[in-house]
DNA sequence: CCATCAATGGACCACCCGGTTAAATCTGTC
DNA sequence: GACAGATTTAACCGGGTGGTCCATTGATGG
């Protein structure tokens, strides 16, 4: 949605562009402020509609944000489905699966707010929306493969859990960007540097593979 | 705080419970709510004093948030000041810690809220708060005496950093908590029942001293 | 026992903000 | 080309919220 000359009273009707626009401001304000600290009238202020059209389209402002949250997982998936890990080894395909989540993470820090932000609210919004199980299931069933694979092979312990892999890989992965302003005032933002990142995806890689690999 | 008659038109002066009072409220508000979500109103009622307190004490609404949060992280450095790594041997010790700020966090998940919150506002307030420095050089001093025993030994990689590895137990343990919300309805919450986070919280003890231990 | 100041309560206020109203303009259809 | 429904605008509103005023009561000390 361009500066499509909404002044006036002349104006042309484009009902999806109107609500992508006002998705788009409203994902940037809530990953900024969260949920009661998003101002409606910020949103459409970075906006060419009118308050009014935040309504129409979402009814109210936590619709708003339950569609800013869904937007966000979809777009997610979007970009997972991307990687293959086809055709490689047990241990590559996870050593790319911990890197790839580590990147993908540091590119993406709004919709690491947005979960963190979600998650003050105890996933309440969240609950609400349908369309995820799919999403989430399909994280699982490509680590799940990984491990039969590995475990298959003799690489991989007997005992490693695709769960508990995807809850490993989610927390150094997530936290480095969720909790990077206050360890980064209390610690230093040594870490956080490029160089520092770099090195630290790949220990983290390996730290996770070495906990998976058969003794 | 008790419910010391407050109502009615004679009172006694007690400066200092009705501050820890309005602290107590404002920390469970704030912790639930989040700065822009949590209610001045709210917590007064949650309080035997009077709403006019709160701002003869704390100047305004954020001057009590940053109270809390300074009084949250002076709680917990009191909390780890009894940890006591003396005379165990670098593993053990490790070992130990690494259990110990999981069970904390586990039991103090205010306090996590409150950083995640923090965090949302980029530890702009945190910034503000002095005494902090002091805090946080006693966790990493800890893991440094550690790691410089832990490789004299001979039994830690010459190239452990204390930095780096409370940055991994730190993400390991907050995420649990943290993100316990959102992890719980994508994905089920069977890694939290109470068994489930015992056998977890060994792996990941077992997992970082494994990245740490030498060849 | 009086003066002074700190502490307190309760009523009050101005503004911010989510949400609404009413009317105008667009667009597809017969 | 006129009707109907969808889309959009600008002005408006009422309650909630952070913050304040003023008067009153406790403590302190000379």
């Amino acid at each position: 949605m361009a500066e499509t000359e909404k002044r006036g009273r002349s104006w042309k009707q484009d009902p999806e562009a109107v609500r992508a626009d006002i998705l788009a401001a409203a994902r940037a304000e809530f990953a900024e402020h969260g949920l009661s600290g998003a101002r409606v009238d910020r949103i459409v202020r970075n906006t060419a509609t009118s308050k009014r059209m935040v309504f129409y389209y979402f009814g109210d402002k936590e619709g708003l944000y339950r569609a800013v949250l869904e937007e966000a997982y979809a777009r997610v998936r979007a970009q997972e489905e991307e990687l293959d890990l086809e055709g490689l080894a047990p241990d590559a395909a996870l050593r790319r699966l911990v890197r790839f989540t580590f990147d993908h993470h540091r590119a993406n820090p709004d919709f690491i707010r947005l979960v963190a932000i979600e998650n003050v609210h105890r996933a309440r919004h969240l609950l609400e929306i349908p369309s995820l199980a799919q999403t989430n299931r399909a994280v699982i069933d490509k680590l799940e493969r990984i491990c039969a694979a590995g475990i298959a092979s003799g690489l991989f312990r007997s005992d490693v859990s695709a769960l508990r892999l995807h809850w490993q890989i989610s927390a150094l992965c997530f936290f480095n960007i969720s909790n990077r302003a206050t360890f980064g005032t209390n610690f230093g933002n040594a870490l956080f540097e490029d160089a520092a990142q770099d090195t630290l995806r790949d220990e983290l890689a390996e730290m996770i593979l070495g906990s998976v690999r058969a003794t």
